[in-house]
DNA sequence: GCGTCATATATCGGGATTGTCATAGCTCAG
DNA sequence: CTGAGCTATGACAATCCCGATATATGACGC
C-alpha cells in the first residue's frame, strides 16, 4: 500500500475559505446549494472543493446526481474544519471581549492607604457591572510596586501618592485627599495629648523608610526640633499595627478612613498639616492600559467622589 | 466605552498564513527573526503583523527597540492561533492516516458461511499489522446487507456467492470454496444414511427462503423428485441451528468450516454435489473502498488461502 | 428519449496578495 | 553622539486568486 507523506495544512495553499466551503457542501449536501450560500457561483465552490482535494490529496465527496455526500475523509476533514472556524469565533469573541473590557485581567497594586475603603469599594463596582473581569490585588510598598508597573505586571498602583520618580514616566491622578492622623487604642493614656512633644514618651509604630509617609513624617518631627521616638517598630502591615495599637500603648499614623472604621482606635487631637493627603493612581507613561485596566480606573473615579466628606 | 461590534475572522481576509506569522513573532520576540525563520524579509512580516492588527482591530504586540513584546491582545490571539494551528496539524494527521489505513473504521457484513473461520483470522491479522483500524461486524442475511453495502453503512459482506442481483452493480470476488455438508448430532440414528430420500423422515432445519442456499438446496430436492421435508425449521441462526442440533434429530445443512471445528456434530454421507460452494466477498460496484476496506480484503484474501485444504 | 437537476470544465479579466529592495526612524549602549 | 539593532514605510513587480459566463457531461424520472 501506498503511504503518503503526513499532510502540512499550514504552509500550503489551503485557505480559510476552503473549510468554510467545505462545511457549507456538507451542511447542505450539495454543491450547488453551498454555493448560494455562500454567494457564488457555482463553478467557483466547484473549483474550491477540488482544490481542497486536491490539496489534501483524497476525495471528500462523491459527487452523485442528486447533490454530494462525503466520503469517510469528507466526514472526517469537515469535523477538523469546524473545529478551526470555532476556534476562530472564539478567538474574534475574545479579542472583542477585551477591547470592550468586558473580559481580562486588571492587576492593581495597593499600597497601606487606599485598601481599606475605595478599592473593596470599586472592585465590588467593576465586578457588579462586568463580571467578566478578574481582579488581582497586590500588596507592596510604592518602591516594590513601580517596576511591576514598569514590566507590565501591574496595570495600576493606588495608594498615597509618592513624589513621582521621573525616570520611569510615571503619571500620577489624585483621586481624594483623605488625612493621616495620629491613632492609639482608645483609652490610651495620651488620648488627650496634642502635642507631637507629648507623644514622644510612647512606643511609635512608623512606615518603612522606602515610603513617603515616613519622609514627611520625619520632616513633621524635624521642623519642631524633636527627634525621631526611640521607641519605635517599622511595620507596614495593618493587621499587625493594629494589634500592636489594640495591645500595648504605641502611636501610630494612619490614614483616616482606616481610623474611622474601627471602634477600638481613637485619634490623637495632635494636628499634621503639613503631611501631605493626596491619595491617587500610578500609572506606567509609557505602554496603554488595558481596556480592564480603563475600566476599573473608571471606577475607581467614580467611588472616590463618593468619599469626599 | 466604545463597544466594538464582534469580530467575524472567517469572511475576512483573515489567512492562515498570518497565524502562523503572529506565533512566529511570538515565539521569536522579533519581527525580524521570525521573518528569517519563515524565509521571508522583514517588511513582508511587518506588514503581515499590520495586517492582522488592522483585521482584528487591536495592537498585538508592543514595538520596542529591542524586539516586540506581546499585549494582552497579542498573548490571546496568540492562543487561539496555535489551537488552529494545531487543529489543523491533527486534520492533516487524519487525512493521512486515514489514506494509508492505518486509521479508519472497516464495516463487514458477514452471512453465516464465513463466520466462523476466515473472519476471525482475517480481524485478528488486520488488527495485528493495524491497530488502529476498527472493525464493526454485521450479521445477517445477504438481502438484508445489500442495501447497507448500497448506502455506505457496510463496506463489504462477506459469506457464500449469491447470485448477483445486477441492478446495484455489485461486484464480487470469490475467496475459497468451502463445501456445504448435510449435518447431524454425533451419534444421530441416520448417521450412515447416504441417500437424501433417506433423510425426509426426520426434521430438518434450512435456511430462510431469502438465502441463495436455501434455493440450492431446493433445487437438489427437485432434481430426484423429493419435496421438501414437511417437519421443519427455517433458521439461520447458528446459535439456535446448533442447539437444535444437539437436542434433537434434527438435521441441516451447513458449511463444512462449521461443522469440522465441531466434535458433537457429525456429516452425513450424502452428496451435494450440485450446490455452489464458492465463498467470497460483495463489495458496492460504484462507491471506492476505503483504505481500511482495502487492507480488511487484503486480509481475507491471504488468509483464505490457507484455508484451501 | 427528453427535460431537469447537478456537477465538471474552459476561458478570461480585474484586483488583491505577497513578495522584494531601498531607505527612513527610533532607541539604547558604549 | 554615534553605531548597532529593530521596526516602519514606500515603490514596484509578479503572481495567484477569485469571481463570473458559457458550456459540457452525466443521472434520473417520466
Amino acid at each position: 500500500m501506498v503511504m503518503t507523506r503526513a499532510l502540512d495544512l499550514l504552509g500550503g495553499r489551503l485557505k480559510l475559505r476552503h473549510l468554510v466551503l467545505v462545511t457549507a457542501i456538507a451542511d447542505h449536501g450539495s454543491v450547488l446549494r453551498a454555493a448560494e450560500h455562500l454567494r457564488l457561483a457555482q463553478p467557483a465552490a466547484t473549483r474550491g472543493l477540488r482544490e481542497v482535494e486536491q490539496i489534501l490529496g483524497v476525495e471528500l465527496f462523491t459527487r452523485g446526481p442528486r447533490g454530494v455526500t462525503p466520503t469517510v475523509f469528507g466526514t472526517a476533514f469537515v469535523d477538523h474544519a469546524r473545529a478551526v472556524q470555532a476556534e476562530l469565533r472564539r478567538a474574534g469573541d475574545r479579542i472583542t471581549g477585551l477591547a470592550n473590557g468586558e473580559t481580562g485581567t486588571v492587576t492593581v497594586g495597593t499600597l497601606l492607604a487606599a485598601t481599606n475603603v475605595l478599592l473593596p469599594r470599586s472592585i465590588a463596582a467593576l465586578k457588579a457591572e462586568r463580571p467578566g473581569i478578574t481582579v488581582i490585588v497586590r500588596e507592596g510598598t510604592f518602591d516594590s510596586l513601580v517596576p511591576r508597573l514598569i514590566d507590565g505586571d501591574t496595570d495600576l498602583v493606588l495608594g498615597r501618592l509618592n513624589p513621582i520618580d521621573d525616570r520611569h514616566g510615571l503619571r500620577q491622578i489624585p483621586l481624594y485627599d483623605e488625612p493621616i492622623l495620629l491613632v492609639a487604642r482608645s483609652g490610651h493614656p495620651a488620648s488627650t495629648t496634642s502635642t507631637l512633644a507629648g507623644l514622644l514618651g510612647y512606643p511609635w509604630i512608623l512606615p518603612l523608610e522606602q515610603t513617603s509617609l515616613r519622609q514627611e513624617l520625619e520632616q513633621v518631627f524635624k521642623a519642631q526640633d524633636l527627634p525621631l521616638p526611640e521607641d519605635r517598630v517599622e511595620c507596614t502591615s495593618i493587621l499587625t499595627i493594629r494589634s500592636l495599637l489594640l495591645q500595648t500603648d504605641m502611636v501610630a499614623a494612619l490614614p483616616a478612613l482606616l481610623v474611622r472604621s474601627d471602634p477600638q482606635l481613637v485619634c490623637l487631637p495632635v494636628p499634621l498639616a503639613s503631611v501631605k493627603r493626596s491619595v491617587g493612581v500610578t500609572l506606567p507613561g509609557s505602554r496603554a492600559l488595558t481596556p480592564a485596566a480603563k475600566v476599573m480606573l473608571d471606577h475607581l473615579r467614580t467611588q472616590s467622589t463618593t468619599l469626599e466628606p
